[in-house]
DNA sequence: TCAAGTATTTAGACTAGTCTAAACATTTCT
DNA sequence: AGAAATGTTTAGACTAGTCTAAATACTTGA
């Protein structure tokens, strides 16, 4: 059996694997986890010797199929416990994420299947990110940054990038939440903000790093 | 914080307190957590340095009442997932122990009073345990062994003592199950055994053993 | 009551995971 | 290319939890 803590590097590297194609940084991965790189340095050796990963010295690491079939079966989890709190225990979508991350670890050989007949199969969590199958298969989106459409577009949110609370609170604050219609009033070049229309209603200004973050799906101009 | 090692050693001293009213021991505490008696001294000291427990060298330890709201909340916990289990997911009631054994140390300020709500405000878990509420108040229940009914009797399965997967399992075997009807039909004293019938229908001869760990409401025979 | 037996604690060692500081590689810049 | 800067690994130490074996305290019963 693996760790709590094996999962959760496991995860990190599978995240991080499209950012670094050719060896994950030892530095980005004790970023996203918050601990120092020699500390990495140590889980890599283990992660290496137990087959999950091809590890080289000072070149990075890459995923062996079993180290990315164990992440894949941890997001499954996650993901499934989100929607849970989400749809059955009211949480919003800023709160999901850090109980899931505990969620996560229980083990349990029905556990999860049992809860994803129990939710419906659902194939989206709370952000919009794909739930992987019984299987480990699911969608890859295809979806493009908000900051990447152009003036008059109309599109549907569908995702987000950033998981922090302060960047979902915001836009549970403005009411942008998964589903929202944006259209796309005006672009300015020289902060890269957005004066957007939500919904129909309310019209706001986003910044640069906020477009960055947002997903959407890109629907051509009614014309 | 409390890691869940230190709860379930919590959890450990509350549920044997009842048989070590002057301080439960250290052979005890081991045997439960199926752990060695050196291992508990060492937590012992730990515990009663943070102020959970009172603990005198060689004589047993009593909860502190800090430790006992910590044991209260777990088991609270503990309960309210193997509703969960049992209800939604349709565990049956020999699978739900251990998996919320784990799922009793997800951290989370909100997270069991919305678990709660959900549920419906349970009062009993499916092994007909009381639930304690929100402030940790729960009823004694009081229940009598099914070996200590006399001839003739009639009472409902309200409760089991002992947990393990195949006590669970021989009862749902046979269909013995919280809020059977149980009718003494006859008891052997040379091995204490019970002929009963259940729900009206089956016969069924119970041993010793068993007997002492079936809780029933005691109600006087029909005459 | 004191010797034997049993239970408990201590001593010392081990694993998992983490950290700081120092050593070592790799990359970048002049 | 060589020096400087940056990133990575190693060395050594620390905490939480566990274990075995030895020491110590309590209990029992001759
Ligand atoms: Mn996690
Ligand atoms: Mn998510
Ligand atoms: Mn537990
Ligand atoms: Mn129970």
């Amino acid at each position: 059996m693996n760790s709590s803590t094996e999962e959760d590097y496991l995860k990190a590297i599978y995240k991080l694997t499209p950012q670094f194609p050719d060896g994950v940084l030892t530095s980005a991965i004790a970023e996203v986890l918050e601990t120092k790189a020699s500390s990495v340095t140590d889980m890599l050796k283990k992660l290496s010797e137990k087959g999950y990963i091809n590890y080289v010295k000072y070149q990075g690491v890459t995923l062996q199929p079993i180290g990315e079939e164990v992440a894949i079966k941890v997001i499954r989890k996650h993901r499934l416990w989100e929607v849970f709190l989400a749809e059955k225990l009211d949480f919003t979508w800023d709160e999901i994420h850090e109980i899931a991350e505990q969620l996560e670890h229980i083990v349990s050989v029905n556990l999860i299947d049992r809860l994803d007949k129990y939710l419906g199969f659902p194939k989206f969590d709370p952000h919009g990110d794909p739930i992987p199958d019984k299987n480990g298969k699911f969608q890859k989106i295809k979806d493009v940054a908000l900051r990447d459409l152009n003036v008059g577009d109309v599109a549907i949110l569908v995702g987000v990038r950033e998981h922090s609370k302060e960047f979902l609170q915001y836009l549970e604050n403005i009411k942008l939440l998964l589903g929202s219609k944006i259209e796309v009033l005006n672009k300015f070049a020289f902060d890269e903000s957005v004066l957007v229309k939500i919904n129909g209603k309310s019209e706001i200004m986003l910044s640069s790093l906020l477009c960055k973050n947002i997903s959407v799906t890109h629907e051509k101009p009614k014309k």
